[in-house]
RNA sequence: GCCCGCUUGGCGGAACUGGUAGACGCACGGGACUUAAAAUCCCGAGGCCCGGAAGGGCCGUCCCGGUUCGAGUCCGGGAGCGGGCACCA
């Protein structure tokens, strides 16, 4: 009788079911565990994709699993609304951006609810939101008064075509992705966040991550930089200036033959006001930008100044002094000294400029009298030579010497230095959260008074021009002052998309809030307990996130130090791809396929088969979601992107891949929906087991149960899908019951099938819970135990070895003695005949896994 | 250049802390059902060799070497692929 499945109906049927009997509101209840899962929310581009369908529906297993575990659930979604694109789009189509943004979202919600998540649709926030970002505004308040933001100059990257400031990322190959204009740099007043003064707590908390993945850490403390060294002090000849520079190897200094200084360093301007030939120096040395290429290629190039500084150490020692345009500003003091012997830039620059090469580390096994560096600088480890009071020190023993003899006269000390820099937030931009400042020419920078807030970005501006239309815009940033009332400006910059994301995840606690959090909800839910997104965010989302918990709770918002708990980073999802003769990239619906594994175009044409990449609208090798729900159902979908690839993997879409799942789907539902005929009544008698096949049968069914459960607690959904295959294989195999107790095991059988598919294939589990008679809803049972009883296995079958090589294999009972095991495999012929008439040397036993037999 | 990860059948992958390599799926081959096809169900399968079969042997987890009764797993060296950072003193 079985007829097939409909998908499309009853996937339907429980979402409203879901929703109307509200499955998944969550509420503070201090009384049960909590559990907050949350997946990286989307930016609403128009169209979900198949990355938020694989990230969504990993989130969902979780939560769904959870909360069948007896936790209460918190599984929030929003939106990361603020953004470029949305500008983009009013430039190009003449819609507002706030209209485009949240015609995506509707479009992209109703998306995400076909997927069936169980997600609090009650606690959605979407940051373009004024009830968003007007808390938004109060944390900078906050920050401002904690003086963790603040403003400075610095040197930005300018698109000179689109006037606005672009991000690192946003410069390829030197030019502003765009426009295609060479970027310049400029100074610009911008607004920073102080992320630097957490150096050492970001840093040092990455120990203790432990479900963070390492990967991730790493990254991060990469990033953050920390290395230890000194500063040291070296005093200008004839005035009484003092350059002061960083370095990790103090070690060296008695091999320093020169020092020099970053073109941007304030003394280089100094020099540069007297000197046209150093102005004009270092007026060449601006372009070398951010530009990877120039970098790469870059000679070490310098300018002597024709000043000279006195080396610390050495008596009527006198180092020149150079301006050289491989020393960043931004790293350290912006001056080194060049010891050229123990680094290689030095030694590039020592070599084109005629300046002396001391050796002071001698390696092991070197020779003193003949050791010498002509092209390649010596970094290992070795010992202290030509260095006084240091020779024969390791590295180590010279750092702490020679930092000790500096501090004692004053001329240095030792230091951290740290790579993490200050994020700069400010950007020349319409669509993103208004910076609540004032700039009076009396008062300076006034805060926008809390009572006033939310800042409300305009809704007339035009984009027929380009710059800032908020900065365009006649009347908006014309303000009093709220300090002398006098007619001032407001700040016509927005904070970096970064800053929106980086406390969402605290909002969801208590989204409706008159402050930004509430204390008690925050307390109760935060932190995350399991997140999980993209490792394309390894760095940025994730670390600006950590220094924003540690801000706030500075500020008095909250009392935790990290916010994720638990982190998981997903594979991305990819796709072949397919080129036309000349070259052009074809999207999958454009191609079939043609006999042979080859394909060709709708119109015939050959079509070149290109490598499995990444799907992206560039290669146009994407697959809509969308679609596939349409023609296959959600939980399909689901069903697909948790199999075969294990979830932090690459994932390749493929049709056949799609279609097998479907299959399942479908096989499934069959499978029950036919053991229904021979199925007792609900409750009609606990399952005893008489028949061997009943235990059989018993078996499978909770040791699928018991490892499905750990496979999902251990992000292995790949596995947790093969073993839901294995025991629908099992029962397919169990055929009808032949007996009473047959039958009561079958029932067990179906009903723990259905509990497994729940996390992932949830409406199709719903509808067979609804078929074998059960009243309640699938979502409010909870999760059955695991017998352990029927989980231990009786019989076993043991491996024999030969010198290692497999031989045969015996079954016995598990708790057979350790003597009878070995009598038994000594006695098997397969055995007798590999021993050669030998008799054994050594017979090892490992209870429960293997016999090997030494000869 | 520096740091990190990965490498198992035709393919995705499994093998928990050293203990039966290839679970499960995809693709494939054979069969059943059908007028036929689709759908479904059953069977087969790492490679090579012996055997009619039952069964058995040899080789096999990127390469070379080591530790061990036993190595996909641990150690040393190398290759290939991928990722992150990069004039950071």
């Amino acid at each position: 009788m079985s007829q097939r499945y409909n998908v499309k109906e009853t996937e339907a049927k429980w979402q409203a079911a879901w929703r109307d009997a509200s499955c998944f509101a969550a509420a503070d209840d201090p009384d049960k565990p909590k559990y907050y899962v949350l997946e990286m929310f989307p930016y609403p581009s128009g169209r979900i994709h198949m990355g938020h369908v694989r990230n969504y529906t990993m989130g969902d297993v979780v939560a769904r699993y959870k909360r069948a575990r007896g936790f209460n659930v918190l599984h929030p979604m929003g939106w990361d609304a603020f953004g470029l694109p949305a500008e983009n789009a009013a430039m190009e189509k003449g819609v507002h951006p706030a209209k485009w943004t949240y015609e995506n979202i509707a479009v992209m919600r109703g998306q995400l609810q076909g997927m069936g998540l169980s997600l609090d649709w009650d606690r959605e926030i979407a940051t373009c939101h004024p009830d968003y970002y007007r808390h938004e505004q109060v944390l900078f308040l906050d920050f401002l008064e904690q003086e963790l933001a603040y403003r400075k100059e610095s040197w930005v990257n300018w698109d000179p075509v689109d006037q606005t400031v672009l991000a690192n990322e946003q410069v390829i190959d030197g030019r502003g992705w765009r426009s295609g204009a060479p970027v310049e740099r400029r100074k610009l007043a911008q607004w920073f966040f102080r992320i630097t003064a957490y150096s050492e707590s970001l840093l040092e908390r990455l120990e203790d991550m432990p479900r963070w993945p390492e990967k991730v850490r790493l990254m991060q403390a990469n990033w953050i930089g920390r290395s230890e060294g000194a500063e040291i002090d070296f005093p200008v000849i004839g005035d009484d200036r003092k350059l002061k520079v960083f370095t990790t190897r103090p070690d060296t200094l008695f091999g320093a033959s020169f020092c020099a200084l970053s073109p941007h360093h304030p003394m280089s301007a100094q020099i540069a006001a007297g000197d046209p030939e150093a102005a004009a120096f270092i007026a060449e040395c601006h372009p070398l930008g951010t530009s990877e290429e120039v970098i790469a290629t870059a000679e070490k190039r310098g300018y002597d100044t024709g000043l000279k500084v006195r080396h610390p150490l050495v008596e009527d020692l006198e180092l020149p002094l150079y301006i050289a345009n491989f020393v960043l500003m931004d790293y350290g003091t912006g001056a080194i000294f060049g010891c050229p012997a123990h680094d290689q830039r030095d030694l590039d620059f020592a070599n084109r400029y005629g300046l002396g090469v001391i050796p002071v580390i001698l390696p092991e096994g070197a020779d003193a009298t003949s050791f010498r560096i002509e092209d390649e600088a010596f970094v290992g480890d070795g010992v202290a030579i030509n260095s006084e009071f240091l020779d024969g020190l390791g590295v180590e023993d010279a750092k702490r010497r020679v930092i000790a003899r500096l501090e004692e006269l004053g001329s240095g000390n030792g230091v951290v230095q740290f790579r993490l820099r200050d994020w700069g937030i400010s950007r020349q931009r319409y669509w993103g959260c208004p910076i609540p400042v004032i700039h009076c020419a009396d008062c300076g920078t006034v805060p926008v008074p809390r009572e006033t807030l939310p800042v409300l970005l305009p809704d007339d501006v035009t984009f027929d021009k380009p710059g800032n239309p908020l900065d365009h815009h006649p009347s908006w940033k014309q303000v009093a002052c709220p300090s002398c009332g006098k007619a001032a400006l407001r700040d016509t910059d927005t904070m970096d998309t970064f800053v929106d994301s980086s406390w969402y995840f605290a909002r969801f606690c208590s989204p409706r809030s008159d402050a930004p959090i509430a204390r008690a909800a925050v307390d109760y839910w935060l932190p995350v307990d399991q997140y999980i997104g993209g490792i394309e965010h390894a760095v940025l989302h994730l670390l600006y996130s950590r220094f924003f918990i540690r801000a706030m709770r500075d500020c008095g918002h909250l009392a935790i130090d990290e916010p994720f708990a638990g982190l998981f980073t997903q594979g991305m999802v990819c796709h072949r791809t397919y080129q036309d003769a000349e070259g052009r990239w074809l999207t999958p619906t454009d191609v079939r396929p043609v006999g042979d594994g080859g394909f060709e175009t709708l119109e015939g044409q050959p079509v070149t088969l290109g490598r499995v990449e990444k799907m992206s609208k560039s290669k146009k090798n994407t697959v809509d979601p969308a679609a596939i729900i349409e023609e296959y159902g959600a939980d399909t979908a689901r069903w697909f992107m948790l199999s075969d690839s294990p979830p932090d993997r690459d994932l390749e879409w493929t049709d056949e891949g799609i279609a097998g799942a479907y299959r399942f789907v479908q096989r499934l539902w069959r499978q029950v929906v036919e053991a229904l005929d021979h199925l007792p009544e609900r409750g009609a008698g606990a399952p005893g087991a008489n028949s061997a096949r009943a235990l059989a049968l018993r078996r499978s069914a909770h040791g699928a149960l018991r490892s499905v459960g750990e496979d999902i607690d251990q992000f292995r959904f790949n596995r947790a899908v093969a073993r839901i295959h294995e025991l629908s294989n099992e029962i397919a195999g169990f055929g009808a019951p032949e007996a009473a107790d047959e039958g009561s095991a079958l029932r067990e059988a179906c009903e723990i099938l259905v509990h497994l598919m729940n996390p992932m294939m949830p409406h199709l589990a719903e509808e067979l819970w609804q078929q074998l008679g059960h009243e309640t809803m699938l979502v409010q049972e909870a999760w059955p135990q695991a017998d352990e009883a029927l989980t231990a296995q009786a019989l076993i079958t043991l491996p024999i070895q030969v010198n290692g090589k497999k031989r045969a294999t015996i079954d016995v009972e598990a708790d057979a003695p350790e003597d009878r095991i070995r009598e038994e495999a000594l006695a098997h012929p397969n055995v007798v005949r590999a021993m050669e008439g030998k008799s054994p040397r050594n017979v090892i036993v490992v209870p429960k896994r293997i016999i090997n037999v030494v000869v």
